[in-house]
DNA sequence: CCCATGACTAATT
DNA sequence: AAATTAGCCATGG
């Protein structure tokens, strides 16, 4: 199995300050550098690898939707909601403002 | 190797 | 604003 991919979106999800957030195409484009592979690196968190060890709720849609979630979707906005992230219905507020960019992409 | 699937994205209608 | 279409990538059968 190769597991460099998994191990690569992993990494960086856990880099994720509490209370800021990053997109599936912003990981793609960090670790494949295709934006349209954020189908695999949803992939690759939706195998359920270590909730909570591995901060994968702050992982959310590019256009600020919550996307999904292993442990189910309430779950997801209710962690987010605790960092300090106010979620409307599907969307994070200020999405844009709270967004976790890694190192110079 | 081919086919189907999915926690996606962008563009179009 | 919601629904559809098409594109793209990794994984598993």
């Amino acid at each position: 199995m190769d597991k460099n991919f998994h191990e690569a979106v992993l990494k960086l999800v856990k880099q994720i300050p509490e209370g800021k957030v990053t997109t599936y195409g912003e990981i793609a484009r960090e670790i494949t550098g295709s934006v349209h592979a954020a189908r695999a690196v949803g992939q690759a968190v939706a195998t359920n690898p270590y909730p909570i060890v591995v901060p994968c709720h702050r992982v959310v849609r590019s256009d600020g939707d919550i996307g999904g979630y292993s442990l189910g979707v309430d779950k997801k906005i209710r962690l987010l909601s605790a960092e300090g992230a106010e979620i409307k219905g599907r969307k994070v507020l200020n999405f844009e403002q709270r967004l976790f960019l890694f190192d110079c992409i």
